[in-house]
DNA sequence: AATGAATGAGTCTTCATTCAT
DNA sequence: CATGAATGAAGACTCATTCAT
C-alpha cells in the first residue's frame, strides 16, 4: 500500500505501467519467462488487454526487461539498506541474508532469483544476456563498494563481493527446492 | 528399470528412447522446461511425433522427468568418477571442478543446470518439486559419502558437502551468465 | 446477449460470430458434436483460425451450446408461425409437420435433430445435458402453451404436447434413417 | 469359431471378440461413434491392444458394424420375449415397453439407442447407413409379424408396428433427456 | 491367433501480437 | 492514452492404424 517514492497527497492508485512490471516481476520469479502468458499477468494486474503495448511497444519482451531492471533495483536497495549502517562488513553481509530471507518467506517460498528467472530462462537472445550481465554485475559492484568502504582491501573487496554473490545465488536456489529459507541465513557463516 | 545402459553388441543405433532423454536433457539445460517444444525436441532427436507418447505415456512432463533423471546420474557418475581416485577431499573437489568447467565449456557456454531449469523453472507441480529436491539431495549425500570416506568428521562432511553444493550452483550460474567458465574452476578455493 | 437479431442497416456481411453458429449447427447436425472437427467450422463459416477463441473463450463446447440455442430458437420460431395463425391445434400440427419436412428436405435429407446431435452426442457432461434437458422442455411448454389457447384442456395440452414431441423426435429419426421426410408429414394422423 | 451358443463344460472367460463388442456396444450407446476411443473401448473390454485387428481387419469400422449388428439382435430377442407369450397386440406391446424401461434404467439412464448412437452418428459412411437401415426395419418387421400373428389386418399392422417404432425411438430420447424411464412405461398408451 | 511397439495425421487450445477505434 | 476484437502460428496431446514378431 506504499505509493512509490513521492506520495503526494491523494495517492493515486498506482499507475498502471507500474503494475503491470510489479506483476510480471512476480509472476516471471514464480514460473520463468516462457511459464507465464501475457493473460495472466494482464489479470493479475489487472491492466486491460491492450495497454501492455501502450507502454511496452515491444511486448513480453520490454516489460520482462523492465520487470527485471525494477527487480534489481530493489535488490540494490536491500544491499544498501543492509551495509549503510553496519559496522563492518560482516555484520552488514549478516543483516543482508537476513532481509533476503524474509523476503523469500514473504514470496511463499517458491520464487527463484527474478532477473535468472526473467532474463536466463527467457529467448536465447542477446540483449537479454547482456542485461541480465548488466544487473548482476551491478549487484557485485555494489557489495564490492561496501566492502571497500568498510576496510577490506581492493583485491579482498572483489573477491568477497564475488563469493558473496556466488552464495547468495546457491543458497537461495537451495533454500526453493527445500522450500526453507534456513540455508540463506547460514550463507555469511561460509564467507 | 532398463537395460540401455548394457548394449549387448553395441550395435543399435541408440534407441529412440535414448535419443528423446538426452535430446530433452540438453534444450531444457538451455532454454527451460516451458522453452522448448516438443517439435523441437523431436526434430532434435530424430525421433517420429508419435513415438514419443508411446514411450512416455503422460508425454512432456514424463519426458522432463525422465530427462532430469537421466542428466542427474551423469551428475553422479562425474562426483564418484572425481572422488574416488582422490587422495583427499580437497583434491577431488578440485577435480569435479575441472570436470564441470570443461561439461561447461562443451556445451556452449549456456547452459544452465539440468535439474533446475528442467524441474524448477516447469509447471509448479509438487511431482516436479518432489522430484528434483530428491535429485538434489543425492547430490549433497553423494559428497557427504566421499567426505567422510575421505576423512572428515561427520558433522564437518555435512556442512561440507552442502556448502559445496551451493558454490557449485552458484558458480555454474555466474558462469552462465558471464558465458565463461573460469568461475567454476576457482570454486575450490572459497571452500 | 447479442444483437444480432436486429441489424441497423442490414448491410455487414453477417459477423463473424453468427456465421460460426451457423456453420457449427449445420455440421453438428449431420455428424454429432465429436465427428466435427474445429477446422471444419472453420472452413465452413470462413472464419480465422484464431477467431473462434475470441467469440467462444471456452472453445468448441461454448460454440456448441451457442449453435444448439440458436437452432432451438429457430425451431420455437417455426412452432410460433405455425400455431398463431392456426385454427385449431390439429392445423397448426398439421402445419409445423409440413415445415419440418421441408426443412428436413433441404437439409440433404441426413441431418439429425440439432440439438440431439450437439448435446446429448457431446461429452458426457452435466452442463451439456442440463442445457438439452432446458431447451427440450422449452420446445414441449411452446407447444402446450398454444394448445391451451387454441382450446384443449390443462391436462389434454400437457400430455398432447409431450406425445408431439416424441413422435417428432422419433419420425424425424426414421425420416433420416429412410432419407425420405415422407414419415414427417404422416406424424398429425398418429396424434 | 464362436462357440458362445454352445458352451461346453467349463465355461471360457468369454472369448477376446465377445468382449470387444458388448463393450464397444455399451460405450458408443453412451457417447456415440466418434466419441469413444478404440483405447477405451479395448480398456474395457480387458482386450490386449493388437488383437482388435485381428477379429476386426478394418479396425474401429468393422467393429460398430458388429456390435450394432449384436445390440439389434438382442432388441429383437425382446421384442420375441415380448409378444410370443403376449395374449394381443396390447399385451404385447406392454411388456416390451416395460423390457425396455428396465433395461434404459440398467444402463444408467444415458445410453442412447445402440444402433442410432453407432451408425447415425458414425462417419457419413453408404456401409454404416445401409446397415443402420437394415438393422431397423428389421425391428420393424419383426413387430409387424407379431402384430399380424396376434390379430391385426395387413395395412392395420403396418402402421401400427411403424407408429411402435417411431414411439419407442421418440419416447427413448426424452427418457434420456430426462433420465427417466417414466416416459418409456406411458408409450402404450399412445398406440 | 495374438501381440505391443511404432507412426504421423489429426485433435483442441493458447500464444504473443496487431489493428481499428 | 487506452481499448478489445481479430489473427494465425505454435502449443501439447490423441487418434486409428500398421508392422514385425
Amino acid at each position: 500500500m506504499d505509493d512509490a517514492t513521492t506520495p503526494k497527497i491523494a495517492s493515486k492508485p498506482r499507475p498502471t505501467k507500474d503494475r503491470l512490471i510489479r506483476a510480471a516481476a512476480r509472476l516471471f520469479s514464480n514460473c520463468g519467462y516462457h511459464g507465464v502468458g501475457l493473460a495472466e499477468i494482464l489479470a493479475e494486474a489487472q491492466a486491460p488487454k491492450g495497454s501492455l503495448y501502450h507502454h511496452f511497444p515491444n511486448g513480453k519482451s520490454d516489460l520482462a526487461l523492465a520487470s527485471a531492471t525494477w527487480a534489481s533495483d530493489e535488490i540494490l536497495l536491500l544491499i544498501a539498506a543492509s551495509f549503510e549502517p553496519a559496522d563492518g562488513f560482516a555484520d552488514g553481509a549478516e543483516s543482508l541474508c537476513q532481509k533476503l530471507a524474509n523476503l523469500f518467506d514473504a514470496g511463499g517460498k517458491w520464487s527463484g532469483c527474478p532477473i535468472s528467472s526473467t532474463l536466463l530462462e527467457g529467448p536465447d537472445n542477446a540483449q537479454f544476456h547482456r542485461h541480465a550481465a548488466h544487473l548482476f554485475e551491478g549487484w557485485i559492484a555494489e557489495v564490492e563498494y561496501h566492502a571497500l568502504r568498510l576496510g577490506l582491501g581492493k583485491d579482498e573487496a572483489a573477491a568477497t563481493a564475488q563469493s558473496f554473490y556466488i552464495l547468495l545465488q546457491g543458497g537461495w536456489q537451495l533454500a526453493r527446492v527445500r522450500r526453507d529459507s534456513a540455508v540463506i541465513r547460514t550463507l555469511p557463516a561460509l564467507l
